[in-house]
DNA sequence: GTTGGTCCGG
């Protein structure tokens, strides 16, 4: 009853804080108004910027409160913060991790990752435990500045798509097919591949007596597939681009 | 229209 009165933290949320907004300032600010027990300003884990917002969590949650109602709209740094209770506690790791859903770096970032283990070694011996360390020391800038080396065709073509990954891999596809999953990129296949991976697994049973059902049956896809948005980029992609072109002309004549 | 550490050691 009485636990939904007050907040279930004494951290607060503050946003809107400036680009370059320091935790002392914060600091300053806030322990004006009673003893501080964190500051910290989130920064965005590959572009090492300042997401925007930023925390601050007090001893005590009236001191927070107070702070909350002095310094909410308030223009700090030349930007009117809102301050809000913080939902939840700090988030960690597994947790951010959890999400994945940040950028398209992730992916590389994954793979690129082990030369980038050593750098974690040499920091992890300085302080003997991280997770003790997290938010006090913990500084992946080391990883930043290797971070912009994805100077490869992958950041060129822009994002990928992992959706579906999330989801299937949320299933159970993580534990026998984690590491299977990086193929480069999908093969251009000719015309004719997806009647090739049919009678491949019909092969095994009845190679000859699926001849005519085999041929059959990939007429069907042939249809299935163009029919169904095919969301594969092969054979249809002369007759996309053609039609795009007839679009376009469409549009420039009409407009 | 923003809620935090993205690392598990061979």
């Amino acid at each position: 009853m009485s636990r939904y009165l007050r907040p279930p933290n004494t951290s607060l949320f503050v946003r809107n804080v400036a680009d370059d907004i320091r935790s002392e300032d914060l600091r300053r600010e806030f322990g004006r108004y009673g003893p501080i027990v964190d500051v910290y300003v989130p920064l965005d884990f590959y572009t090492r910027r300042p997401r925007g917002f930023a925390y601050v969590q007090f001893e005590d949650v009236r001191d927070a409160e107070d702070a909350l109602h002095n310094l909410d709209k308030k223009w700090i740094c030349g930007r009117q913060i809102e301050i809000q209770f913080a939902q939840g506690d700090r988030k960690t790791p597994n947790q951010m991790k959890a999400k994945e859903g940040r950028s398209d770096y992730d992916e590389y970032d994954r793979y690129s990752r082990r030369s980038r283990s050593r750098s974690y070694e040499r920091r992890r011996s300085r302080s003997r435990s991280l997770d003790q360390n997290y938010g006090r020391s913990y500084s992946p800038r080391g990883r930043a500045s290797e971070r912009p080396r994805r100077s490869r065709s992958r950041s060129e073509h822009g994002r990928f798509s992992r959706r579906n990954r999330s989801q299937s891999r949320s299933r159970s596809n993580s534990r026998s097919r984690s590491k299977s999953q990086p193929k480069k990129e999908v093969r251009h296949h000719r015309s004719g591949s997806r009647s090739n991976s049919r009678s491949r697994a019909a092969s095994k049973s009845d190679s000859k007596s699926n001849h005519k059902q085999s041929s059959k049956y990939s007429r069907e896809s042939r249809r299935e597939q163009e029919r169904s948005k095919s969301p594969s980029h092969s054979p249809s992609r002369s007759r996309s681009k053609s039609r795009s072109r007839s679009w376009n002309s469409h549009k420039s004549s009409g407009h």
